[in-house]
RNA sequence: GUCCCGUUCGUCUAGAGGCCUAGGACACCGCCCUCUCACGGCGGCAACACGGGUUCGAAUCCCGUACGGGACGCCA
């Protein structure tokens, strides 16, 4: 679609501060962040924080910790959209010195009136251009103004989308929008065309939501006479009922998977499989996204968000992640537990078991809680299904068992595995009958990796710790 | 209200006129593997929104309807 030989590709990430980084956001990061690898450009980043009132430093960190996350950097230094200003302002008084934009003097009132007469008549509540033809002496001396833009009026405007394709308005459809506020600060519509066409952005991709704002910032391209760049609007992300993604579905704000223990990578795939497609692969490492990635396999339809389906897509990364991380994160969650001890034991208990762990596990949380035993100390607490398990009469034999394990030496998963089912045999024993019992005693649950590698990762001492200690219960 | 966009299994998608008795994945249901829980393997359920065209032939092209979404700010 993107021809090679054309000029270097420069796309943007433009979010405007606003608390959080949203999914959509994130997904909108992500698309110009492959596309733009993937064709050999640069990606840069802009913060859109005109909105004094709402932005903030905080704000601000948030985006640049949650692209970090995913793993997503910009190629060049940050533009602050907010120290652009005085840019914006000589654009739009150089197009009123042009006659291509005018000052008009409406009142909020006048033009809040003017929208619902307008819906009443069953016509689009737009600014019917009282100002765009008169002189503007004949304003009250002083009154305050605005900088409107000269719209078309006549013909329409055809925009070629890169995923919507073809997209045409009849101009009479748009009006003269605002250019600069009446306190002299120019609107958001006004500065993203300023400033995409200053960077010297040649592809926007953007929400879809922003297909129809399109039309009206090709006006200022035109009348400044500036080329235009390619536009593709993807497809917004929705709630698993359709409805607009709010708090109400659970996690919406990346930071929050991140908490909530979903790996960054699991993340970005999900969210590149949501809306693009390439065949039947669905799990991509960053290197291949990067060679499959291009807009032509961006789907058109808004898609739902599918977080039974997400944690898959973790559990999928989860086994693929390297042990020593996944124990490091481990130890982290383990600050949040109750009655664990993070220390080096335990990391290394972690560490051993990790490779059977990470099996079991969909997200981080999961994972640090089926951990959690090996972080524990006796008595340990036990589930009530254990205390089910271990009856007078498993006790018993367990008891016996401990004593073929006190000298087994190496204390290795095989070693392990021989002497419980030579216990099992001599005794009558299925392997599951002394597996249980075994399980319960030492991880306080009935479920758990493989016994050998849970007793291997506990260690010996330790195994006939817990064992030992089921006397005094 | 006006304009714009969209519509393949419950969900994400494959599908660019014959390869489609529509493929894959998640979820769900069975079976197998098995010391528990998972992993894995095998199988099952399940979709071209509707109505008209065009064509020898349509999920694929055109038109309409319905439904869904978006936009219409001195917000971004």
């Amino acid at each position: 679609m993107i021809s090679k030989d054309s000029m270097t590709i420069r796309t943007r990430f433009a979010p405007s501060p606003t608390g959080l980084l949203h999914i959509g956001n994130a997904r909108a990061a992500l698309f110009n962040f492959l596309f733009t690898r993937h064709h050999g450009g640069k990606f840069l980043l802009r913060i859109e924080d005109t909105d004094r009132e709402r932005s903030t430093q905080e704000a601000i960190e948030v985006i640049f910790a949650g692209l970090k996350w995913m793993g997503i950097t910009p190629d060049e230094e940050p533009v602050f959209q907010s120290s652009r200003e005085a840019r914006h302002r000589e654009v739009a008084l150089d197009l009123l010195k042009k006659g291509l934009a005018y000052k008009c003097f409406c009142t909020p009132e006048e033009l809040k009136e003017m929208r619902e007469s307008a819906l009443k008549e069953g016509k689009p509540p737009r600014y019917n251009g009282l100002w765009r033809d008169r002189d503007p002496s004949d304003a009250p001396a002083g009154a305050p103004y605005v900088i409107r833009i000269k719209a078309p009026r006549e013909g329409e405007t055809i925009i070629t989308d890169l995923v919507q394709g073809e997209v045409r308005v009849a101009n009479a459809e748009l009006d003269d929008m605002i250019l600069l506020r009446s306190d002299g600060t120019p609107t958001y519509q006004h500065a993203v065309v300023v400033d995409d066409h200053d960077m010297g952005i040649t592809h926007v991709l953007r929400g879809d939501d922003h297909l129809t704002n399109t039309f009206r910032q090709t006006m200022i391209y035109s009348a400044m006479g500036w080329d235009l760049p390619h536009f593709g609007h993807l497809p917004l992300i929705h709630g698993p009922d359709g409805a607009k993604l709010s708090k109400r579905h659970g996690a919406s704000s990346v930071m929050e998977f991140c908490n909530i223990g979903y790996l960054p990578e699991a993340l970005c795939n999900y969210l590149l499989r949501l809306g693009w497609g390439h065949g039947d692969v669905e799990i991509l490492s960053r290197e291949e996204q990067i060679q499959l990635f291009d807009i032509d396999g961006v789907g058109r339809s808004a898609s739902r968000m599918d977080y039974a389906k997400l944690e898959h897509f973790n559990a999928v990364w989860l086994r693929q992640t390297d042990n020593t991380r996944l124990t490091n994160d481990v130890m982290e969650r383990f600050k949040n537990l109750k009655d664990v001890q993070a220390d080096e034991t335990t990391r290394l208990r972690v560490k051993t078991l990790m490779p059977e762990l990470k099996e079991r596990a969909r997200t981080l949380v999961e994972l640090a809680e089926n951990a959690s035993f090996l972080a524990r100390r006796t008595p340990l607490p036990f589930t009530q299904k254990a205390e089910k398990i271990l009856t007078p009469e498993a006790r018993l034999m367990l008891c016996e068992l401990a004593k073929d394990l006190a000298d087994l030496e190496p204390f290795t998963c095989e070693a392990i595995d021989a002497t419980l089912r030579q216990f099992a045999e001599k005794h009558g024993y299925k392997l599951g009958q002394i597996a249980q019992p075994l399980r319960a005693a030492v991880t306080g649950s009935h479920s758990s990796p493989g016994i050998d590698a849970t007793l291997h990762a506990l260690g010996r001492d330790e195994t006939l710790a817990r064992l030992g200690a089921l006397h005094d219960s």
